[in-house]
DNA sequence: CCGGCATCGATACGATCGTATCGAAACAAG
DNA sequence: CTTGTTTCGATACGATCGTATCGATGCCGG
C-alpha cells in the first residue's frame, strides 16, 4: 500500500478555512480555490476531500455546530449552578471571540431555507439544544403549571433574534445580552412559584 | 423630448421579480437574467434602472420593508386596542401568506452582515420596529418600573428568532404563534402591575 | 532496486455571472 | 418627412465559478 493521508485532519483543517471565509463573505462567497489557498493546499486536495462544494459546507457548518454544543456541555458540567443563565449565555454567541461563529452560524441558517440538506443539518442541532434547554427549564422549575418546552422554544428564539441583531449592529453585544438576563431573570421569577 | 417611461414603476416590477426569484434561491442566487426574465424586460432594462446589481437588491430590500411597516400601521389603526399583540403578530410574518416575505427578509439579513450598506438599510427598518414597539409597550405600561425599550428589543428578538425557525423547521408557525401569545401575555400581566 | 498504485497539483473546460457596448427602433419637434 | 434624442434588446466581454482530467511524484511491498 502506498502513501497514505489523514484525510479526517485534513477535512477539519479545510472546514477551519471554509468559517474563516464564511466569516469574510458569507458561505455563497467562498470558493473552492480560495478555501484551498486559505488552507494551503491545493484545489485537487480539497475536491479528494470532498466531492462536492456542498459536501464541504455540510461538513464545515457540523464542526460548528459540534464545537457550540461541545462548550454548551463544558459550561454546565463546570457549573451546574447557574446551568440554564450561562447555557443559553453561550448558544446566543454575544460574546466579542465568538462573533465569527455567529456571523457563519447565520449564514448557514439563511441558505438552510432554501437548501434542504443544510436545513436537515441544522435542525438536528437546533432540536439537540431545544431539549436540553426544556430539561434544564424543567429541572429548574418545581411542579408549577409552567410549560418547560415551550419557554425553552422562547429562550432559544430570544437568543438566536438577539445574536441576529447584534450581528447586524442593530443592538449592542451590551443590551443584547441585559435582554437576555433580564428574560432569564423573569423566567426563574415564573417558575420559583 | 422623446420617448419617455414610467421608471418608477418599473423599479417596482422588478423588485417584485428579485422577490420572487430570492424566496426561491436566496438573493446571492438571483442574476440580473432571471430578474429580467422574471419580470418581462429585457436586461438591458433592468441595467438602465438600477446602475448595479447591488442598487437592484437594496432596492427591492427597501421595497419588502415598506410594506411591512405600511402593513403593521394598517393594523394599528384598525384596532388600537390589540395593538401590541398584533402589531408584533404582524412582525412575526408567522401567516402563511407571508412566508415569502419572511424568507426574503431571513435571506437579506444575513447578508447584511456581510454587506454594509444593506446593513444600514436594515438598521433603519429595525429602529422603526423597535421605535414603535417601544411606545406601544410604554402606552400599555402604567408607570411601573418596566423598562420599555428593553420590552421592545425583547419582543422583537423574539419574534425575529421565531420567524427564523419557524422557516427552517425546528417549529410549526403554530408553534412560534403559541409562544409569542405566551410572552405577551406575560408581558402585558407585568405592565399591569 | 523496482514496478505499481495512491496521491499530488496544475491545468482545462464549460457554464454562468455582472456589466459594457452598439446599431436599430420609436417617438417628439421642426 | 427629416432630424435629433431617447430607449430598446441583443450581443460581446472578461472574470470567476465548480468540476474533470492527467501526467508527475513519491512511497511501499516484493
Amino acid at each position: 500500500m502506498p502513501k497514505q493521508v489523514d484525510y479526517e485532519d485534513r477535512r477539519r483543517r479545510i472546514a477551519e478555512a471554509v468559517c474563516l471565509l464564511a466569516d469574510e463573505l458569507g458561505p455563497e462567497g467562498v470558493s473552492m480555490r480560495d478555501v484551498a489557498a486559505r488552507a494551503q493546499v491545493s484545489v485537487g486536495a480539497v475536491q479528494r476531500c470532498f466531492r462536492s462544494k456542498e459536501e464541504m459546507l455540510l461538513f464545515a457548518v457540523g464542526h460548528v455546530g459540534e464545537r457550540l454544543t461541545e462548550r454548551v456541555s463544558a459550561r454546565l458540567a463546570a457549573d451546574p449552578a447557574h446551568a440554564l443563565g450561562h447555557a443559553i449565555d453561550e448558544i446566543a454567541l454575544l460574546r466579542e471571540e465568538h462573533r465569527a461563529e455567529a456571523r457563519i452560524w447565520l449564514a448557514f441558517v439563511a441558505q438552510a431555507v432554501v437548501r434542504e440538506p443544510l436545513a436537515r443539518t441544522l435542525r438536528n442541532s437546533y432540536a439537540a439544544l431545544e431539549d436540553l434547554l426544556t430539561r434544564l427549564v424543567a429541572e429548574a422549575a418545581g411542579n408549577g403549571p409552567a410549560d418547560p418546552r415551550a419557554e425553552a422554544r422562547a429562550l432559544l428564539a430570544l437568543a438566536d433574534g438577539l445574536t441576529t441583531h447584534v450581528l447586524m449592529g442593530h443592538l449592542t453585544a451590551q443590551a443584547a445580552e441585559d435582554v437576555l438576563n433580564t428574560h432569564v431573570a423573569g423566567l426563574r421569577e415564573r417558575l420559583r412559584t
